[in-house]
RNA sequence: CGGGGCGUAGCGCAGUCCGGUAGCGCAUCUGCUUUGGGAGCAGAGGGUCGCUGGUUCAAAUCCAGUCGCCCCGACCA
């Protein structure tokens, strides 16, 4: 139907890129493993951005910016902080380019003394700040959030989902004591959750990541992660308590009550650009994007219909009021009022771009006093009276919303399975059949064990999973809880 | 880093095997007719054929080199 969109039945990561692509939400840049995001891409993250710093805001924390560069010195001080990242790390070596006579080409020239590192986060050189910041248990909690570019030199990257560079938040928090740094990176991750299905109506498994798979310098990482459509996860946020890991690597203490000195504790969590590709791969369909409606720059865009000027006339007589009333009530709008577009190709692009709900007036509907109301994600026409229009369209919204949830949650719940045997899993992952629940009681070796061989990591460990005895899938040691196995992203 | 694909107009491609001075579709611009599911007709503009070198009277095409990008896999948010 869409033109240009390969069907996600018959290739699942090209139908991505070519709704990515033809949706305009990014570009490749001529920078391998770079993207350029496009206003509609740029626009999603734009609202999720505005939710989550809302919710950030009222949790307490404030917005600060630290560098870009980071002396590489800093990066070397937490040992496995640096083994997590010295791999991936862009440097800055150079502070100019000279031309040099006969050749074409610049050359650089003044070499810094010591490298800097573009930032792949930014706890070091937070921490090199918090140093200076904290000294008594007076100035903590420190509370701060960074909104930020980041640069990870990845292999293979993808758009949107892993890309050389990424916009993200990146919250570091300092605490006087381990539980309240362990409250801390909890709660963050209820924000995460809490953004993910209400805000962009995907549902989530938060819980715990295993050894194997935490952050490194973390004492526990916690994440949230989803269920795409072909049934693979996709780690959608993560909130990581880092106990004094950083403290003691950059020597940041604090006089508590009793007059002693104690190193800090500390929290970080982050979620990404990677967000805008969760959500094309959790609500789009093979005629382009669906865009929650909460999300939406335009939850409501207005196609009017006319032959000629007599018509638009009494057509924008209606619908440009009725616009004015949704203004009124805080909804966004776009009127598309392109004269040199047919009405059958702005449907189109309306749904490709995946604007939740359209609203189309015509001269046929102007002598019926009604206007037409068209839902994206399930195709749905409905005609409401002019009058009743304005009480009508926020109920639409609310429930596209909470239908686009209640789908992909659908969706979650079937593919979600006990698995009670290794060959089990085997046999579930070489089928696809998304998520597995498994006893599990392995060590970091035995995870890499199953991954070799079926391909499926282990993603999450529920933190509102049932405690149920149980024997380890490969080991046959006691467990107590089932875990998540899936092949992921 | 391995496997595959590709570099020719803004985008997508044909032309390459077999050398002869570059073409198609979409998009763009102009005009007229259109407009309730991706409009039609007529006309117009736009290309150092990724780059470097070689062979040749003549290279998008043959030869040698080189650069880059995408997809799949291993690694990772």
């Amino acid at each position: 139907m869409a033109k240009n969109i390969t069907p996600r039945e018959q290739d699942y990561s090209q139908w991505y890129v070519d709704v990515v692509r033809e949706a305009k939400l990014a570009d490749y840049s001529p920078v391998k493993g770079c993207m350029v995001i496009r206003p509609n891409g740029y626009a999603i993250w734009e609202k999720m951005q505005q939710a989550l710093d809302k919710m950030f805001k009222e949790a307490g924390h404030v917005n600060a910016y630290f560098p870009l560069f980071i002396p590489q010195s800093f990066l070397e001080k937490e040992a496995q902080h640096v083994e997590g990242f010295a791999l991936e790390c862009a440097l800055v070596t150079h502070s100019g380019l000279e031309r040099v006579e006969g050749e074409s080409r610049l050359r650089p020239t003044g070499k810094l003394d010591e490298p800097l590192v573009i930032r792949p986060t930014s706890e070091t050189i937070i921490w090199a700040m918090y140093k200076n910041w904290i000294q008594s248990y007076r100035d903590l909690p420190l509370l701060i959030n960074q909104w930020a570019n980041v640069v990870r030199w990845e292999m293979r990257t993808r758009l949107f989902l892993r890309t050389a560079e990424f916009l993200w938040q990146e919250g570091h928090t300092a605490h006087a004591t381990a539980d309240e740094a362990e409250a801390e990176a909890r709660r963050m991750l209820e924000v995460y959750r809490t953004f993910a299905e209400e805000y962009m109506a995907m549902p989530v498994i938060a819980g715990l990541k295993s050894e194997g798979q935490k952050f490194p310098g973390a004492v526990d990482t916690y994440c949230i992660e989803a269920m795409m459509q072909d049934k693979k996860a996709l780690q959608a946020g993560t909130s990581h308590y880092l106990g004094q890991n950083f403290a003691k690597a950059f020597d940041v203490t604090f006089q508590n009550e009793r007059n002693e000195l104690e190193y800090v504790y500390a929290t970080s969590w982050g979620v990404s650009t990677r967000l805008v590709g969760a959500l094309v791969m959790t609500h789009g369909d093979d005629d382009g994007i669906i865009v929650p409606p909460r999300l939406a720059a335009w939850p409501v865009y207005a196609v009017p219909i006319y032959k000629n000027s007599e018509q638009k006339a009494a057509v924008m007589g209606v619908l440009e009021p009725l616009l004015a009333d949704l203004k009124n009530r805080g909804i966004g709008y776009r009127l598309d009022d392109r004269d040199q577009m047919t009405p059958g190709f702005k449907f189109a692009e309306c749904e490709l771009m995946g604007h939740p709900l359209r609203l189309e007036v015509g001269p046929k509907d102007v002598a019926k006093g009604q206007v037409v109301l068209v839902m994206r994600h399930n195709r749905e026409k409905r005609s409401v009276s002019l009058a009743q229009a304005v009480q009508e369209i926020p109920k639409v919204l609310d429930a596209v919303q909470s239908e686009l949830f209640q789908r992909a949650n659908t969706l979650l719940t079937k593919h979600t399975a006990p698995v009670e045997t290794y060959d089990e899993l085997r046999r579930a992952m070489e089928e696809d059949s998304g998520f597995a629940l498994c006893h599990w009681a392995g060590n970091r070796e035995d995870e890499e064990r199953v991954q070799e061989e079926t391909k499926a990591t282990l993603r999450v460990i529920p933190l509102d999973g049932q405690r149920e005895m149980g024997k380890c899938i490969l080991t046959g040691k006691p467990s107590s809880q089932r875990v998540v196995f899936a092949k992921a992203y």
